[in-house]
DNA sequence: CATTAAAAAATGAACGTTCATTCTTTTTTT
DNA sequence: AAAAAAAGAATGAACGTTCATTTTTTAATG
């Protein structure tokens, strides 16, 4: 039993509602008295945890974004084989996208727009580490397209996000077979 | 000589202020008044072109999703080869991306965010219609993999909008070899 | 355990600024 | 000279943030 303080308690409750709320509204359309609102909390108490705004979607940002590398890459260990490894993270990432939608949507936002301080998505960026050292030992195995990291990125996670966009607009259903028709492609894109 | 009206010049220079400083700031950072004045223009007369803000966004949503798609089916014809009409829409697709960065930039924060209305959406999403029909007599000439359009889109031209943005934050450079590279990565997710 | 006073946390109201939009006047075009 | 287009100033609402005050917590004392 982890012991979790009040004020830890609040200012989680803010960290979601200003992700519930930028997703819905964008960051500049959300005022900080809709997510006190939300968080139940006066706006006046959003200053006692965060310095501003721009520290409370910082903060949102780095958090949500480290959540998401422990969910990458849970159960793998460096040793994997390439393939193996690779179609854990893969699966690991697809689930977290899946399973946490508002987490998903936050970081996809922060992603594409200019909400987030360049210093605080360098320290987002640090995290893919083991997954590029796997694509290294796969090119020199012979299995993974000799690449930069960026196009395997690009043609392997990346689309993961535009599958649950799609989802989430109700506009296709991504269940179990087509997540694995998903990795097909994804392995089919970079392997040798 | 197309003859340009006058007033048809300064809807384009609010449209092209509106895509730069959407770009550098997002919508909401971005305030009707600097619109005008990047504009050359009273902040009063951009109501006389469009009906408010968010209508002067959507329409700049309409415009450029327009011409995106004049580029990605340009020189191609809807009965040449699948393979050979395939890389012709995506190289099509990946120039005008690295080409009118603004313009990608642009479409990139409007389709990841929640600015745009979702009818302006809708209405953008209608002209991708040849390649989806590209893919339909790829699969049945057994060339395609049997996969539904979305997961089609998302690992062969969804990645490309990551390259422009790695390209964009100074991260990589995409040449033409590396174009190359991405498009075979592209082919190969999806063909069987 | 009850009391209480100091400290900490939280609050609602208020401030100053910024913004989208409109109004009235001026300039340009016909 | 009438009509159309454009302008700058004005308006009212909304926002981020701070301030003065109240409420809650803490811990020392009888």
């Amino acid at each position: 039993m982890k012991a979790v303080s009040k004020s830890q308690i609040k200012r989680d409750a803010l960290l979601k509602a200003t992700i519930c709320l930028v997703n819905n509204n964008g960051f500049h359309a959300t005022p900080m008295s809709k997510i006190a609102k939300m968080a139940n909390v006066s706006p006046a108490t959003i200053y006692l945890y965060f310095k501003n705004k721009q520290d409370l979607a910082n903060q949102a940002y780095i958090e949500v974004k480290s959540s998401f590398s422990n969910c990458a890459f849970k159960d793998f260990e460096p040793n994997m084989g390439v393939e193996e490894g690779f179609k854990k993270i893969w699966m690991n990432i697809a689930t977290f996208k899946l399973k946490e939608v508002d987490h998903a949507m936050f970081l996809s936002q922060c992603d594409n727009t200019p909400m987030i301080d360049e210093e605080s998505r360098q320290e987002g960026l640090k995290h893919l580490q083991p997954l590029i050292a796997l694509w290294e030992r796969g090119k020199e195995e012979g299995l993974v397209k000799p690449f930069s990291p960026f196009i395997l990125y690009a043609f392997t996670v990346y689309p993961i996000s535009f599958l649950l966009n799609t989802e989430m607009k109700g506009w296709c259903k991504v269940d179990k077979p087509a997540l694995e028709r998903a990795y097909s492609a994804a392995w089919d894109a970079i392997k040798l």
